[in-house]
DNA sequence: GGCGTTTTGAGGTGCGCAACTCAAATCGTG
DNA sequence: CACGATTTGAGTTGCGCACCTCAAAACGCC
């Protein structure tokens, strides 16, 4: 006979009770709103404390009764994972209209400055939370802060402004990753073989004013510098994530480069790059790694052109991004653990 | 000027209306309650359609006005993947009580059929949810359908009872994660030598009953035997996922292989096979790929003991056995994708 | 047409909280 | 002590939905 019926839901009233104040006192301290002194003030909070009260989320949720305008920023007519990206936000629509959450993509040409900072210098008004694929550009940065300065949420998703006062980059660490790709390459070549040679590697990039794949270099080139000093790093060639000038690129890469071993793609496109192996009859013969799984990589992936893939999920992303922004507006805790993007290696055989 | 103002939230109010029904009408057929002619019930499920109506889920949740138990069925005193689910599961307090989620961890001896059975049999009004690391057992089997038919929502978590009529299975593939841990040894290990031999490769596994370990190392074997037939697997060593025995199943291992080049270890335990290799001098000269991020892996793959870790995040586990149990018991939407765990490939480079 | 049955409408209640108003109590200060 | 300022209490409203009751209307059948 417990006197204490336990299954009671604990609310606000019985912190309250506990703290010897009344509700609308209780309420004050709760929501921070001001007029009450600091030593009431304290006595509530040790009640919540003591108590372990949470206000019940539906609740919370309910009763503030607004809608909220989000707008995702995105580079227009872009490569497979952007799309992804894309069909994620849309797929998750549902989720966000259960919440009251609109949902709005602006496509831009993230790619220039100047366009991307006018775009971005129209929102305020219009959403109360944003998250835009970010240049690391000072001109983005002071665009991005005046999105904060604005008062509204912002987060940078997949490329990040890490000087901007973003309150949230949804991303992965793009150093590890590159870094990653470096040990699977080094790992999956093997020892150097008997004169101590080790053959060269290509490396074929987006472009180098996406800080994304510019980090993945950075990262690549540490453990091939650091572990394998024994594999020649050929200069980065631009592609632009096009598989055509990839395919080109690496069709003279391949007539280059007598002892070519492996290639690394920091972006996208890579389907081209397969294909120019395959014409060469080098497919499977030249080890190959890269980012991002799309139709195009898994099939390569499953043929054995590539050996493996570097990857974030998309779809993690995208709901971390909805989280985070809607805990952003509505001022809930954000869980870190459950937003961190991870690097995933994924190979033939844990293909999700 | 819009004659609809558009940011009214939609409310089943307005699919009543739309439907030229009353709202107490409308809700029966949205909640599935019965007493409507099949003729309404169409015109009604055509203006949810219509509009795009959906339940705000707050309000939901504050009207059903109820608290779940969950029971979180674990092994007793058990190794330190099994600590961390627990330690999630405190972490997510907070997540549960904002929504009257009220969790118990139970443990018991998940090994023995019939006392795990027994502690099934006894959660039927304790519980509305149930997750359960299985045994695949016709025992346990039988215990898991006796829950379901009593009205629980059933989730096995991390070794699963697939014959069994639970809900929902939240854990990894762990045929993928043997094969990819056979992957990743053949691949690291490189080509043969040039008289073809590969050397032998050492497994170490918990116990032959559980099934999580059994399908570990058949997809290990699987890859083994079709793409590196150069390699020599020994047979299996169980160590019961405990560092002493596999130290001490290592030594003789070492003693008893010359041309031992590489060892898996399909579980727990794994620091025990680091030190018999490093007492042995042979730390880093052996290839090691074992399962699961713990401090102690954590260690050894900074130290480059182990090579690669195939592991699933426990917190994700922890989460999206919540999620799903919550949404089974609610009757809300479970989104597939989101719940999908993943068998992730951590190297020193991508260590969360 | 009259009967019983099924279907529908109208309305109420409460979930826990946010946000507000207004009056009462308390406080500090001269 | 008196004054105004600050703090606190009491109470109300509404968020959108689930769930319930009761009566009215429509229906099917003989």
């Amino acid at each position: 006979m417990n006197s204490q019926q336990d299954d009671a839901p604990l609310t606000l009233r019985d912190v309250a009770a506990a703290a010897g104040v009344s509700l609308a006192t209780a309420d004050r301290v709760v929501n921070g709103r001001p007029g009450v002194s600091e030593k009431t003030a304290r006595k509530v909070n040790e009640a919540v404390q003591r108590l372990g009260f949470r206000p019940l989320a539906a609740a919370a949720e309910l009763a503030r009764a607004r809608s909220w305008r989000f707008g995702v920023v995105l580079p227009r007519g872009s490569n497979r994972f952007m799309l992804d990206i894309a069909d994620n936000i849309r797929a998750q629509a549902d989720w966000f209209r259960a919440r009251r959450i609109a949902v709005e993509i602006v496509e831009t040409d993230v790619f220039d400055a100047d366009t991307l900072a006018a775009e971005l210098a129209g929102l305020p008004g219009r959403f109360d939370g944003v998250a835009v694929v970010a240049l690391d550009h000072p001109r983005i940065r002071a665009a991005i802060d005046d999105l904060v300065a604005a008062g509204m949420a912002v987060v940078t998703l997949v490329s990040d402004s890490p000087s901007s006062r973003r309150h949230h980059y949804i991303g992965i660490d793009n150093i590890a990753a590159g870094r990653t790709a470096g040990s699977l390459v080094g790992r999956f070549l093997g020892p150097p073989r008997g004169d101590g040679a080790g053959g060269s590697i290509g490396i074929v990039t987006g472009s180098g004013s996406l800080r994304d794949h510019a980090e993945r270099r950075f990262g690549f080139g540490q453990v091939m510098a650091e572990e394998y000093p024994h594999l020649t790093r050929l200069t980065p060639v631009e592609g632009r994530d096009d598989p055509e000038r990839n395919r080109a690129l690496v069709r003279r890469m391949i007539a280059d480069t007598p002892d070519l071993v492996a290639i690394y793609n920091t972006g996208e496109g890579s389907i081209g790059i397969g294909e120019a192996l395959a014409e060469a009859g080098l497919a499977r013969k030249i080890l190959c790694v890269g980012h991002e799984l799309t139709p195009a990589t898994r099939r390569m992936l499953l043929d054995g052109t590539f050996a493996a893939l570097v990857a974030q999920d998309p779809g993690h992303e995208v709901r971390s991004m909805a989280r985070v922004l809607h805990a952003l507006v509505s001022g809930q805790e954000i869980i870190a653990a459950q937003e961190h993007i991870r690097v995933e290696v994924i190979l033939r055989d844990n293909l999700p």
